[in-house]
DNA sequence: CCGCGTAGTCAACGCCGGATGATTTAATGG
DNA sequence: CCATTAAATCATCCGGCGTTGACTACGCGG
């Protein structure tokens, strides 16, 4: 047979990245249960024996792709005055695709899955939860924190659920005002 | 070997119910993918053939746990000038295992699945979402509705990824005193 | 241009998932 | 008390998973 693709250049390190760039792809979309190391590697044009090779096992290629995320950082990032609006409208119009709150979803996903849970929870206490609750800061930050991290999570989850919110666009911008008024009230204090 | 336990009798109604129930339990605490016919009928004693028989197969058996949720009953249920304090405290305070809100964990937990999500969102919409935008009623009831249950499964969500709020008594309490206030706004208007 | 080291593939393993059809076991009515 | 019928089990299939170790082929230094 004829070679159709150029094949990719012999490169360790650019393979590595290339997995774990589409791993971060994969776990964005689907649970770490329902990706198999098969899928990923299919993505990038390579065996699926590159992973345990590369990255040990699928359990740390997971990690490794959580550690890839600056899950705090893609909510703080930003004016603190319009943290409700900005956020508030990511969730609501943005496709979670191109979002910089994909991290998040690779947190959310895992609910469900014990294996996926234990590997995310230091991630999402000493990677998400607590750089959050320092940036709100002020009276009770851990808690305002919790209360708006849940909220925006929650927002996805529900979309998530039923496939879109299933609102006229003048609801969803209502819903998307109110949204923001909520968030910004739990920042402010 | 002798007898130990008492043979199950013979009784198809008995132990279609019986795995159902199982099945609950089970798919309230893991995920679609992550839960196995043969765990199911392991916890009921009897043989993991007996859910393609009894259901048609694992995915039949899943929809009719769905089904057997009242999901928006639990929601709906009680005086609706406390509806805030009192699901604010049953997501923070109950063990979720034995709340409520179990059929809402059900749901949750096929974020991550594309295979589970298929059989959830008809169940969301029309079981779950309609019937709780019915209840809250009012102006823009689809959007209020929306973003209560979005706070609350994000709660659900958040204490579950890092296992636990991880907060001191006194913060809950603030964060359970917090959460109803803002619920209880959702809902009155 | 050749050989050596390494990047990548390949075939296979062991395991576990859901499903199937034949077989055994228990309850029931005559 | 036996025959019939339904209930439950059993052995098995098929496919997919993550992982492994042996193999192949590319690319670079001499």
């Amino acid at each position: 047979m004829f070679r159709h693709v150029a094949p990719r250049p012999r490169n360790s390190g650019a393979t590595r990245a290339a997995i774990l760039d589409a791993a971060r792809e994969r776990f964005a979309r689907e649970s770490y249960d329902a990706v198999g190391t098969r899928d990923i590697c299919r993505d990038v044009g390579v065996d699926a024996a590159l992973v345990p090779r590369y990255f040990g096992s699928k359990a740390e290629l997971f990690t490794a792709v959580l550690d890839s995320y600056e899950n705090g950082a893609e909510l703080m990032a930003g004016d603190r005055s319009t943290f409700g609006r900005r956020v508030a409208h990511e969730v609501i119009y943005e496709a979670m695709n191109e979002s910089k709150l994909r991290g998040l979803l690779v947190l959310l996903r895992s609910v469900g899955s014990i294996k996926a849970m234990e590997l995310v929870q230091r991630t999402g206490n000493e990677r998400f939860f607590n750089p959050f609750a320092e940036w709100v800061g002020g009276r009770d930050a851990a808690v305002r924190a919790r209360l708006a991290a849940a909220f925006v999570m929650g927002m996805v989850v529900s979309r998530e659920i039923t496939g879109g919110f299933g609102l006229k666009p003048a609801e969803c911008k209502r819903m998307c005002d109110r949204m923001a008024t909520i968030l910004q009230d739990i920042v402010d204090g």
